[in-house]
DNA sequence: TTGTAAGCGTTATCAA
DNA sequence: TTGATAACGCTTACAA
């Protein structure tokens, strides 16, 4: 497991308790035991060590701290998609909230959605190593992963299936959420139904995306490619990609969106074409309740997916060696009537 | 520095490369090059080797490696009080991505507010060693940081500043952020405004009540004890806290909110009271634009915050000497008129 | 291709 | 109260 990236050892300043104790003219050993603050140092002594720690800038070396206790830093490393989305700063925050009470430090990393970055990121975890990996991927393929876990590094897949190699993974019921999210379109009346999203790459967003399609199928409305835009996930292109099938001829009287990401970007295009659209989407999000469109969404505990996979991974820490598990988590709809507040006149002073 | 929580050895099962050696029929150096894909092992020696890691679930011991190799991970630590607000999301993603850029990894924990579980984190993440800590302080005494600064430790106050340590720290001008938003109520008319919000604890929140009695002031408004809140910055309390004061016999005709949590808290009361209330408030969010009331937001780029406070601690890492700054970055007034759906009927298929 | 010896910087043991 | 020495498990250097 290489890849992991090393500050040499010259690059900073590193005196060894050796070095303090010729400054402070006291044996190595007082010098370890003035850091551990054990008691039986005398005060001159202590502070003749301090000042020397100080003039040295010493930093003690944890690698031989713990390579002689025995004792080494529990860590659990967690890799996901995008920081800066909401659902996964909840996901971070379960896992976060699971490992500290399982006495473990998360280390954190964003691939920004990169599946490069996220195989750089997670072998360097490995490397460092941590004890087991929880990884929310951008790829597909996790053969990188092979070799670590045949070396007994446990993995959770979260949110998001991987690929390529044995591991536990747990993940949202997407195609039965959207199908829902669409069939309750249905039952509006609705018949032309938009689809934007991303449903070649990542699996679970291929898995909404074939929601969509059987709640078509069953409710016997052909599917139309024309009304089916398959961008990224990101806001800007979830918007054109959405303002460009209401700008169409025929154009949808509802749309489904596959992400919350792309929902923004639907809510932003449906302002600005001036019609009222019917709009659903997958993931939820804060102030649903106070738009003043109606919007219905598919929702879910992103909390539980977290401490799920977190419960998971300490499980086969702590020696659980079944097979490997998928689990699904269900969703629920959410529909919100839109918020139309009331013209009261103010009463002003 | 004590307080790291371990694992003890004997807990997990711990074989060593010579272990692995004996059941292997070969010597440990041999296995050592196996581990690390050296290139100059026959296949057969290799496979007896992999045979013998997986039966006895062998584990590199990393402290052991990076003590010969002089080596060692570079990490930062980033302590926040809640990593399931988006704003501190945001915030991570960024110092994550310059620590990435710096060839760090983040270790991440949240304290959700708490000052003993901030001080504990804080003290754990010292122990492991971290290179250096970026910290959102959910507390005001950060006397425990002293001998780690002494020895050698950089710190970074980030959205908040620290107490009894000097460290430098980036912050928002929390009281000209909202002065500038009471400010702007005024201007539209409004002399009862309410502010709800925490304004006794954390010294950036009280910030933002100077800010609002500096408008008041400024217009020469009484301060009415009986408009002002402060509780604590969650949502449900501040939606209690605002619906009281909208019963009251002299209602407010606006309300400011000091963190975009008690904003949330405040639209729902509102809208429960039925009335057309001014609202302003601390922090943007997503949607902001959608929401049917009209809203006015003391806004910032929470990735600037990250940023600045990881590129402060880098520039510590590398070398800078000088003394502690407060970096003080700008907020930036929006005002969102409120979005009314036009009427328009739908063109049903 | 494989093995032997030394040593990384600390903590643990035991002696002074 | 302090110090000398061994040991932790591995990587590096060198030898076979």
């Amino acid at each position: 497991l290489p890849e992991g990236q090393r500050i040499d050892k010259a690059s900073r300043d590193s005196a060894t308790m050796r070095d303090v104790a010729a400054l402070a003219g006291v044996s190595f050993k007082t010098v370890s035991r003035v850091l551990n603050l054990e008691p039986s140092v005398r005060p001159m002594t202590e502070a003749a060590v301090t000042r020397a720690v100080a003039a040295l800038g010493y930093r003690r070396n944890s690698a031989a701290r713990s390579l002689r206790s025995g004792a080494h830093m529990a860590s659990i490393g967690l890799v996901i998609a995008d920081l800066a989305n909401p659902l996964y700063g909840i996901m971070a925050k379960a896992v976060e909230s699971v490992a500290d009470r399982e006495g473990s430090v998360v280390i954190i990393a964003s691939t920004s959605e990169r599946p490069q970055r996220e195989r750089a990121i997670a072998l360097n975890m490995l490397n460092r190593p941590v004890d087991g990996l929880i990884l929310a991927p951008a790829g597909q393929d996790h053969r990188y992963l092979q070799l670590p876990r045949r070396l007994g590094t446990p993995v959770v897949f979260l949110d998001r299936p991987g690929g390529g190699v044995e591991a536990d993974s747990v993940v949202l019921d997407n195609a039965g959420g959207s199908q829902e999210a669409v069939e309750h379109l249905i039952a509006q009346g609705h018949r032309r139904i938009g689809y934007i999203g991303d449903g070649r790459t990542l699996p679970s967003l291929r898995n909404r995306l074939d929601g969509y399609r059987l709640a078509l199928a069953a409710a016997e409305i052909p599917y139309d490619p024309a009304l089916v835009v398959l961008s990224s996930s990101r806001v800007e292109l979830a918007e054109a990609a959405a303002a460009g099938i209401l700008r169409a001829s025929d154009p949808p009287t509802a749309i489904f969106a596959d992400t919350n990401r792309t929902c923004i970007g639907v809510l932003h295009a449906v302002r600005a074409s001036g019609r009222r659209i019917a709009i659903a989407a997958f993931d939820e999000f804060e102030l649903a309740d106070m738009l003043s469109v109606p919007i219905t969404l598919v929702s879910f505990d992103a909390g539980e997916l977290g401490r799920t996979a977190a419960e998971l991974l300490f499980a086969r820490l702590g020696g659980d060696n079944s097979a490997a598990r998928e689990i699904v988590l269900p969703t629920r709809l959410i529909v919100y009537p839109g918020y139309e507040p009331q013209r009261v006149a103010v009463a002003t002073a």
